[in-house]
DNA sequence: TTATAGTACTATGTGTTGCATAGTAGTAAA
DNA sequence: TTTACTACTATGCAACACATAGTACTATAA
């Protein structure tokens, strides 16, 4: 109802598109399950929680950008070890790319306007 | 329906919330009405469209970031002059820091899994 | 005067995503 | 048998970028 803009709001707003950027780049050093992932991420600083991520793989999968391979554990029930298709190996260099130009243009922005 | 992961959606999630700082950051330096702001942004490659930009304004007014005057126009309607709050200058202030800490955790990782 | 074009703002609806929450199923220890 | 832990699944919500259509005002052209 009320909207609300404060930090923490934004902050989560900023993630969009970038976490989905982020689990690529994880995933192309190697193949790992949701769980390392997670702490791939807050290794880098960059939270990511189950809820986001699991819709986020799933979607990836669909999309041909991953694909997975079950593995039994002996710690727990089995795992979905996922890789990067030669799709998804595209897509991140392409969202990469994407990420750069717009670092690129925020941050020139904000220096521009800046002591003014 | 069927979700498409491309590059363009991605591009398009990725500007939420950077694109409410990139309008304050706009405003830090004088006021603007909305096509100046609009001709600020595609000037530095932070692309934003009327759709956009005008409910954006509309949040950041109600939640107290940003105030206006209107002004007569000699060529079409009056405008719309925005400028930042006391609030809104403590909000930006705090989003370049949210934003620093993302753009740094993100390159981090991308520079990590590279290469290997 | 009337019609057309341009500018500025308003209103409404859609799709995608991050996240909260709750639940299932398997293993292992108390 | 119960409890705790791990891994994955399912559902629903809120926010935002964007498309689209519309209103209102000014200025120029027919």
């Amino acid at each position: 109802m009320a909207q609300t803009i404060n930090t923490e709001n934004t902050q989560s707003q900023m993630r969009k598109g970038v976490l989905e950027l982020c689990t690529l780049s994880v995933l192309a050093s190697g193949e790992a399950y949701p769980t390392e992932i997670i702490e791939q991420l807050k290794g880098s600083k960059m939270m990511i929680v189950e809820g986001t991520l699991y819709p986020l793989l799933t979607r990836l999968k669909n999309a041909n950008y991953l694909t997975y391979r079950w593995e039994e554990s002996t710690s727990g029930p089995p795992r979905k070890y996922y890789k990067l298709t030669e799709q998804g190996e595209a897509l991140l260099k392409e969202l990469e790319t994407t990420w750069d130009e717009m670092v690129n243009a925020v941050n020139k922005l904000l220096k521009g306007n800046k002591n003014q």
